[in-house]
DNA sequence: TTTAGGCATTAGCCTAAGGAAGT
DNA sequence: ACTTCCTTAGGCTAATGCCT
């Protein structure tokens, strides 16, 4: 009788000169066992004729075996050589004869996973004989059983970042859903402490800890690069085995480490939530810890106090607090696992491969892997990933993208929004636009009818968004259902991945005209809705991308009416939907005076207040300037208070100029996106971040205010680290916070109301001059 | 190894122009 | 009349972060 289990992770091995798949499998109990698999074979396939394979190829000694086969490239049939290998390993020979081979850059793993369907949200049917696998099937998808513990270390330096070489590891914390343990070689006191001699016994009582407990998912945060890879490098140093269940821990790669370790998924879930989870998820402009924790699990607790880490080896209070937030640590990380766990696994179960794997995926990741399922269930081959040569000419190449309409600046009333649902997805599936569907007349790019062959491209996003309604219709019924509700949410992300994967330059179904296809029929499905909505007299106030505006007076019947004409001529699945009415908009001009884009304010028939593009929505604007922006928005279009709006300027003048703003409302945030030293121009968080001495690094948030200094000097000589200023009592820039940060935040906002810069500025009645 | 493109905005960097001072 | 030094206006572009 066949058994039931779930795949933790895979790789292979080599027994006797032949390749062995190992599946890592947990059954419902969480016991490991691992299956051994010999009937696959590595293999690819070579674009030429069997003659002259046979000839050059077909006797060299690591070729087990080819044949003749027939496959579809990019919709075309085509006959290529099959070509097995002895090894997994030989497969790039094949491709370095110069034949032009295809799927020959699919680790071996991961190649079997794909042709058998499996994930590790898979149910495996296993029939086997002893440990070696004689058939293995999916019955479909279920639950992981889950056994996860999170882990968090806690080192010591005296410099700003520890270094493993010489570093210690004072602690190290493992949580999981039964207990929360901390092992610690410091004085420390706590229940959940467990002493260890010194640190070369703390690892060993990791180990233990671990292996002993079953766990067949590791959790870290930020694990990848920093955890796992000093437990490996502390480990070394100090001459400890590091395994877990008899497995070494293993850090691949360079640039971008990842931490493996056979038989436990090791989940550093700063991955998932940086590449997929934040997209539609989270509103916290930096992925710390602390910060997703705040806003995913509501965690208020602050940061350990790491000035007086050197008294940690003779202060036993210090040691049981530093214990007590690594045990924190591991906790909240457990819990952000948890609240991103049901998003993961959906996506697990849509895309197969291992939970590590996906764990890990972009959403350009996410979308190829989808995709190349679909093409083997096909028949098609799946196109190289781009050479070097081709990810260059692609990443030069720019394709004209959406239409934007141009704003009259001015405020209005009674505003309708409508926007397309998923503009570029169904524009890809109803024009059935596809690198296999593509042909060219007279030099323009066009596609296939879909009735005479439907692009594989199209027929894989027809079917994202299909079983994104089947979700949706679900959910109203089964309303509090967290796994359709993430089930929704993967498929919206999926699917709004695949116009973007046709252009990003490293996609294996990168098609340059495909991508400009998609954006050009866009801009003419907007421009459509434009002139008809000008044409049934409402007057067109904006529209972006996807979007329209306009003026609708009165008749919102008439909305409704307009949008079922539209939707009436409109190819399936496109339609056309109302956002919502407002009450009021505002739109403001740009420096150049004409109509600002990608910038105005609403308020709704509630009296919510939105704001796009503003200032105060830039996270590297002084949170001053932002906040009296924000009032000065809302008093105009919510209370329709000039004079109050005018008021709330003058008075942020007045603080400021008198000295008494606060420090933490003067801070300017500017996030590092290189490294430091590679920066050409001395921008004001450069400049903060060289003179503070400190060692930052990309991605970092830079937070600093501008400080008073000489007439001559640039803004960023004045650019001071906040803390720094805030420790050393500098002053701030007066000058600097109202004419760059106060004044441009809110002239243009005035100007729409009639009020001139010289009004609001200076020497006239009326006045702000009194603060000039 | 980071799905795409459009846009506003600030300020640094560079050059040319022009003025002041000196020869 | 010519040179040198300094300031300033203006163009270009690096840099960031938003919008859809």
């Amino acid at each position: 009788m066949a058994e039931e289990y779930f795949l933790v992770d895979a790789d292979y091995t080599v027994i006797d000169g032949s390749p062995v798949i190992r599946l890592f499998c947990v059954n419902i109990d969480s016991e490991l066992r691992i299956f051994y698999d010999n009937t696959f074979k590595p293999y690819c396939y070579v674009d030429t004729d069997i003659d002259s394979f046979s000839k050059t190829i077909g006797g060299l000694s690591f070729v087990d075996h080819f044949e003749k086969v027939e496959k579809y490239n990019l919709g075309k049939k085509s006959e290529v050589i099959k070509v097995y290998t002895k090894l997994p390993e030989d497969i790039p020979k094949i491709k370095q004869t110069g034949l032009s081979t295809y799927e020959a850059d699919i680790p071996f793993y991961k190649r079997y996973l794909l042709d058998k369907d499996i994930g590790s949200h898979s149910i495996l049917e296993i029939e086997r004989n002893g440990d070696y696998i004689k058939k293995i099937s999916s019955k479909g998808v279920g639950e992981f059983p889950i056994r996860a513990a999170a882990l968090d270390i806690e080192t010591y330096t005296k410099r700003a970042f520890p270094n493993a070489k010489v570093d210690p590891i004072l602690a190290v914390s493992i949580v999981s859903s039964k207990e929360s343990k901390c092992i610690t070689w410091l004085d420390a006191e706590g229940e959940n402490i467990i002493k260890a001699k010194d640190e070369k016994d703390l690892l060993l009582k990791l180990s233990e800890y671990l292996s002993s407990n079953k766990f067949n998912v590791i959790i870290g945060y930020n694990s990848d690069s920093f955890d796992m890879p000093y437990i490996h490098e502390r480990s070394r140093i100090l001459g400890v085995d590091f395994r877990l269940n008899g497995f070494e821990l293993k850090i691949k790669g360079e640039k971008r480490k990842v931490a493996e370790i056979n038989g436990i998924a090791h989940i550093d879930i700063l991955n998932f939530i940086r590449h997929i989870y934040s997209i539609y998820n989270l509103k916290t402009e930096t992925l710390t810890l602390r910060a997703v924790a705040s806003e995913l699990i509501g965690d208020k607790k602050g940061e350990f106090d790491w000035d007086k880490i050197t008294e940690v080896f003779n202060n036993r209070e210090l040691a049981s607090t530093l214990c007590s937030y690594c045990v924190q640590d591991s906790k909240i990380t457990l819990d952000i696992f948890y609240a991103v766990l049901p998003l993961l696994a959906e996506l697990n179960k849509l895309v197969g491969q291992t939970l590590s794997d996906i764990s890990r995926m972009t959403t350009g990741a996410v979308v190829e892997n989808l995709v190349m399922k679909k093409a083997l269930a096909i028949n098609e081959l799946i196109p190289n990933k781009p050479s070097d040569f081709q990810i260059n000419d692609r990443m030069h190449k720019v394709n004209t993208g959406a239409f934007v309409f141009q704003p009259t600046p001015g405020l209005y009333e009674n505003i309708a929004v409508v926007d397309f649902r998923s503009l570029y997805p169904s524009i890809i599936v109803s024009h059935n636009i596809c690198p296999s569907t593509i042909k060219y007349v007279g030099g323009k790019a066009e596609f296939l009818d879909k009735k005479e062959r439907v692009g594989l491209i199209p027929a894989v996003l027809n079917e994202v968004i299909r079983l994104r309604f089947d979700a949706k219709d679900r959910l109203k019924i089964e309303k509090d259902n967290s796994r359709l509700k993430a089930r929704v949410l993967v498929l919206k992300l999926i699917a709004n991945g695949f116009y973007g994967n046709l252009g990003y330059y490293n996609s294996r179904w990168y098609c340059f005209d495909c991508a400009g296809a998609t954006t050009a029929l866009g801009r003419q499905y907007v421009q459509q809705v434009i002139s008809s909505a000008q044409n049934v007299g409402f007057k067109v106030l904006y529209a972006d991308t996807d979007s329209a505006f306009f003026e609708f007076g009165v008749e919102k019947d008439k909305v409704n009416s307009f949008i079922s004409d539209i939707n009436s001529s409109l190819p399936k699945p496109m339609e056309l939907e109302l956002q919502d009415f407002y009450l009021r908009a505002i739109f403001v001009s740009a420096k150049g005076g004409i109509g600002a884009k990608k910038k105005y304010a609403m308020v709704d028939f509630n009296g919510n207040l939105l704001i796009k593009g503003f200032q105060s929505v830039r996270r590297d604007w002084a949170i001053i300037a932002k906040n009296l922006q924000k009032e000065v928005l809302k008093k105009i279009l919510v209370d329709n208070d000039i004079e109050g709006a005018m008021g709330l300027v003058k008075n942020t003048i007045k603080t400021i100029k008198e000295g008494n703003a606060n420090m933490e409302d003067l801070a300017i945030l500017t996030r590092l996106r290189k490294d430091p030293s590679s920066y050409t121009q001395t921008s004001r968080h450069i400049s903060a971040v060289e003179k503070s001495g400190m060692k930052f690094s990309n991605g970092d948030t830079i937070k600093y205010i501008i400080a008073k200094g000489k007439d001559s000097d640039r803004v960023s000589d004045k650019a001071v680290l906040y803390d720094i200023a805030r420790k050393n009592g500098i002053k701030y820039d007066p000058d600097y916070y109202i004419n760059k940060q106060v004044l441009p935040s809110v002239l243009h906002i005035f100007e729409v109301l009639g009020y001139s810069d010289e009004d609001i500025v200076g020497r006239r009645d009326n006045s702000l001059s009194g603060f000039f």
